[in-house]
DNA sequence: GCCAACGTTGGC
DNA sequence: GCCAACGTTGGC
């Protein structure tokens, strides 16, 4: 089992919403760049576990745990002209952006913030404060798992 | 709103 | 293949 974290802007689809979606979970659609897509087709696995990131908002920091229930699903955003996501390039015989389903497991007792994060020596190797980085879907080593599991739950 | 750090597009 | 222009991300 990997671990992951995936981003997303709170405003738009929190982990409060993916909660909602309760057992059924959701398709993580509407990621469009090809290094987060490959990650997402080619290494992620059912039962992997995953950091729910918020950024984009007022206080940036992990908020809690989901985990992968399908692998190799096509986001159906693609085909949907009125979608944001909406990609005419691609076909249904050879869909372009492929992504999982994700359950929601848990919250952190209390948000993992980015500042602190920051602020931890052994957390400075995650690509997560990496210079530039603008990857939606970012790999979690086991130590750095751990860590922020107990930043989370102090 | 600002802006750095990207990725993508398209002319050549 | 080069590179300028443009769009996006995301912290602050």
């Amino acid at each position: 089992m990997s671990f992951w974290l995936f981003k997303t802007e709170p405003d738009t689809f929190s982990i409060d919403d993916l909660k909602n979606r309760g057992a059924h979970g959701e398709i993580w659609d509407g990621v469009r760049n090809y290094q987060a897509r490959n990650m997402l087709r080619d290494l992620l696995r059912i039962d992997d576990r995953v950091f729910i990131y918020h950024s984009n908002c007022s206080v940036p920091g992990v908020a809690g745990i989901a985990r992968v229930i399908e692998t190799g699903v096509i986001d159906p955003t693609q085909f949907h002209p009125e979608s944001k996501y909406f990609d005419p390039t691609s076909t249904p015989e050879s869909p372009r952006w492929i992504t999982v389903k994700v359950v929601y497991e848990k919250h952190l007792d209390a948000p993992a913030t980015l500042a602190s994060i920051k602020s931890h020596p052994e957390l400075q190797d995650m690509q997560l404060v990496k210079r530039g980085n603008r990857l939606s879907i970012l790999p979690v080593t086991d130590d750095q798992w751990k860590s922020i599991l107990h930043l989370g739950n102090t």
